[in-house]
DNA sequence: GGCGTTCCTTTGCACCAGGG
DNA sequence: CCCTGGTGCAAAGGAACGCC
């Protein structure tokens, strides 16, 4: 058996153990317990988590955060893998988010030197692109949790007027346009409702929800299907600082707004066709900070809305034919 | 608490075998 | 003949344990 062979079962062996003696490999591999020491030498610097106690009970002991045994990546995979990874940035919160970031670098670092440039160049032009946030999400991780182990969550949530307690069985968290959404059913409500993770202020596990529950994949499905069968509007809409700091304030609106370097954001976003009234009345209120640009008709009842304005303060304020200073 | 014992790793050295 | 990989042995030292 050659060396990197032999290598590598052990590698695999100790592994799975966590826990051994030289003496224990040296038995398992039929070599001397000299030679075994040797080899974890090697893998210790070939980068395996190793590390020892000595005196009794001691021996090697594997850390936690174990290792795989290698895999050979060609290096388009790796570039794909980098890039893929790239993507996930954009969120502030990730259910692993101390490792994200060295996962990157380690598969950079492997890169031979053309890989490298390829992976620069690629850089200067190819983006996942979804607006960055700053909102962390701490619930992100027992939401999850709680969705793979079917369990109730008691959690405090930010609605639109006020914090809630609500008991929910989370069904699963996506990301979307920088956001982690967790569709959970409502114990109270008795359906599936969609939180936003970053609203959820606190999240606590209880006891295990023993009804069956529809999957993420399933009820995003479900949730597509919908959308699309609903008459939906494209809204883009340009909005100026104050604009944004208007905007930044709507429950859903919110969710699709992007803001530039100078403080300028837009908002591009399907909308019920039912709701359209009501953005016009909201986009009222903002006056000259938000511009429309689609669709017309709520630039039409914008217009409507400022005419009647106009002429019923016409009627109010202006004194005819009366002294003014 | 001090001390010796036991069980473990670590390190160094001498030696052997096979391949280029 | 040298290099590499493997073995055996011995000395040193850390840590836990039991005994007084």
């Amino acid at each position: 058996m050659s060396k990197s062979t032999r290598l590598i079962d052990i590698w695999m062996y100790i592994n799975r153990k966590s826990a051994f003696t030289a003496q224990e490999l040296a038995d398992e591999f039929g070599v001397s317990v000299r030679t075994i020491q040797r080899y974890l030498n090697e893998l210790s610097s070939m980068g395996v988590p190793l590390y020892t106690e000595q005196g009794r009970y001691g021996g090697y002991r594997m850390l936690n955060n174990r290792a795989l045994p290698p895999i050979v990546f060609t290096e388009e995979e790796a570039i794909s893998i980098f890039f893929a990874h790239q993507a996930l940035h954009r969120y502030e919160s990730l259910p692993f988010d101390a490792e994200a970031k060295s996962v990157s670098e380690k598969l950079y670092q492997q890169l031979s030197q053309e890989a490298k440039k390829k992976v620069d160049q690629l850089r200067l032009h190819l983006a996942f692109w979804s607006p960055t946030r700053t909102i962390s999400s701490s619930s992100l991780v027992p939401l999850l949790e709680a969705s793979m182990n079917r369990s109730i969550v008691a959690m405090k949530y930010e609605s639109k007027d006020a914090l809630k307690e609500k008991r929910v069985t989370p069904i699963g968290v996506y990301a979307q346009n920088g956001f982690w959404y967790c569709p959970a059913y409502d114990h109270d409500k008795r359906k599936i409702l969609l939180y936003r993770v970053d609203r959820a202020h606190s999240a606590v596990v209880l006891e295990r929800d023993d009804e069956p529950r529809i999957n993420l994949a399933a009820w995003l499905k479900q949730e597509y299907e919908e959308q699309k069968n609903h008459a939906r509007v494209e809204l883009y809409i340009q909005l100026d600082r104050e604009g944004v700091r208007q905007c930044k304030g709507h429950f859903n609106l919110s969710s699709a707004l992007v803001v530039d370097e100078k403080g300028e954001g837009t908002v591009r976003m399907h909308i019920n066709r039912e709701y359209l009234p009501d953005y016009a009345s909201l986009f009222y209120t903002w006056g000259e900070h938000v511009r429309v640009v689609a669709p017309q008709d709520i630039q039409d009842m914008l217009l409507e809305r400022a005419e009647k304005q106009l002429i019923a303060y016409r009627a109010m304020y202006q004194h005819h034919g009366e002294h003014q200073d």
